[in-house]
DNA sequence: TATGAATGAGTTTTCATTCAT
DNA sequence: AATGAATGAAAACTCATTCAT
């Protein structure tokens, strides 16, 4: 709130969010940093005063991303309480409806799957970080089940794949029919009709 | 089968080959026609000869690629009549095996959402095909279920997804795991026990 | 000879004539790639199609310039049975009246001893071999004398430090002194006077 | 004495020495400012205070390093006295045996001879006045002796031949051989055996 | 068909220098 | 005296593409 931090801070949120912007939109390989300069309104040297290199930039908008999900994630657990049987699509409704934060995410975790192992190894701890808390969240609200952290995993994936299905097919999953279908989905085909 | 078909043919595969471990490993990006021709062993001329520009390479692999997977799809779809109940584990382990052909996906998926509309075209309409197949089979499979379409989404979501996450924290997922909680998981937490 | 030699390896020397003449002028430094490839006449990118880095390039021009010295070097050594006398002041006259060649073997030493191990490699062996060269010609010319391995390391010496009085100073040595100085040296200063 | 002199004097004999040390190490081209900044533990701006540009600091660095050998070339010469006979391998062990000295020497003349005239300047004259120095002790010691100011050139060649030679060889010159062969030298190579 | 030489636009990065505080 | 944020010019290097042969 001084006006001494203005200065300082300016430059590095306004790069942030201009790379932020450019990574999302074009990806991270095809947005060059004289690009994220230019929507910065700032020099590259300045873009290299503050992010030494692009790999610390693309390091930096990835904890942030990931972090922006965890706190959101954690204020939507804490919301469960008072209605835990609409959680899934709670979950995947809040998760995915900034179609921005799932593209940028396919962007983060292509980048960090294709050859820059510390970012991946960042990613993968933030996803076991979910798994924990989302498994936690799960045995607080329905303490006899069994399994809560495979379901856990399995609620990330569903997430994972609907993000990719929204940005190849450019359409909106109605998640409705998707729990319908989750529901469905037990009795004839694993059970294979034996639960009467 | 005369002689001079095999050469043309081959430098064409010997490219394909190349380019296609290059993309999957590096991704599309990183991995260069100078890589690439030096791997399959022809000059960048012959390559470019073969493939006006990149983006045609990039095209014809995604073709190869979805082509592929749609035919073991077909396949996996045909021995499923034999048992049904085991289609779910069946198409998660058959479609996943191959660790690499995840990976390529994931980097031609984000190549084609990364700015390049006509692959991303392409890729939805292979996906709208799988979904179509998928939807087709559990009809015949279980005739009097509804929601066959909205359930080949979810499971092609549930691939997609499961592929995120063993690239991303590079270990096997577990699927008899996945598919015990996705038995459990209608139970308590979408019917909230109202299922009498 | 042929025409198709030409093209070839036209641009390759013409870079290395270009490289050479901004590497004596300027130093290896402060030549940039870019002034080379405009004096050269050709782009950057024909620049880097040659040499893969400015490292090659230092280490092709290194190579040629101490080969050129070596070459004229065993061809004084020949001429030298005639007059053996005169082999100090024909040594040095001949090294050094390339005034060029001077400058341009302090910039690729220099660049040898500043963080370049392979380059000062390759150096430190081609000074073994004009030591061996010079050794084993003063064993031929006064096939008495001993020590001749320390006197072809002392006129190596002198030389070297001519070279770098010249450029420094910006004036012509005069061998002719500097041989008398020579001559003069033993005499009262290393043995005082003790010689009768 | 007073507090607030310190501060000041230090800062400025931090940097000379930061940057002293990462000239000899990299080379004057190779050593940024932001190196030298950072292992002086200031900032940049206050490297930019006490020296206005590059340039400054290479000088100010070139009349220490010059003045520090004036320095001792004076005491060895006074020492000399005592000891006339001496004199070569005291000159020559003292003023190389510290090698930084010798690598410092090189990356400044060179720094000189790419085109830095006014540093160049300096370098010569103190040269010159070395060479003064020595053929005024040479008179002192030997007073009957001509050419005292050609020897004295032709040991400041040799001696910066041995500083080459060392950097480039990475292995110490054995003067006392080295000596040898001058005295050796004169007999056979230039009388061609003549002195009756 | 196939090549390799050539290109130019573009990439990330470095760096000496300036300046408000 | 000292700082650190900012800059722009220039560095080395990459790469898809063109083209004569």
């Amino acid at each position: 709130m001084r006006i001494s931090d203005r200065p300082k801070g300016l430059a590095r949120e306004g790069i942030l969010a201009a790379a932020t912007h450019l990574f999302l939109d074009k990806g991270v390989d095809k947005a060059s940093l004289s690009d994220i300069a230019k929507e910065a309104g700032v020099s590259k040297g300045t873009l290299h005063y503050h992010f030494a290199s692009k790999n610390d930039l693309i390091f930096a908008i990835t904890e942030a991303h990931m972090e922006t999900i965890t706190r959101e994630l954690l204020q939507l657990l804490e919301r469960m309480r008072e209605s835990p049987d609409r959680l899934f699509a709670l979950l995947m409704t809040s998760l995915l409806e900034a179609r921005d934060r799932g593209r940028l995410h396919l962007h983060l975790v292509r980048e960090a799957v294709a050859g820059n192992p510390e970012l991946r190894e960042k990613i993968a701890e933030t996803y076991a970080r979910w798994e924990e808390m989302l498994a936690a969240a799960l045995i607080t609200l329905f303490p006899d089940h069994r399994a809560a952290s495979d379901i856990a995993k399995l609620i990330i994936a569903i997430i994972d794949g609907c993000v990719i299905q929204e940005l190849v097919r450019e359409q909106r999953m109605d998640f409705s029919v998707l729990i319908e279908a989750l529901i469905a989905l037990n009795r004839p085909f694993f059970t294979s009709g034996s639960r009467s």
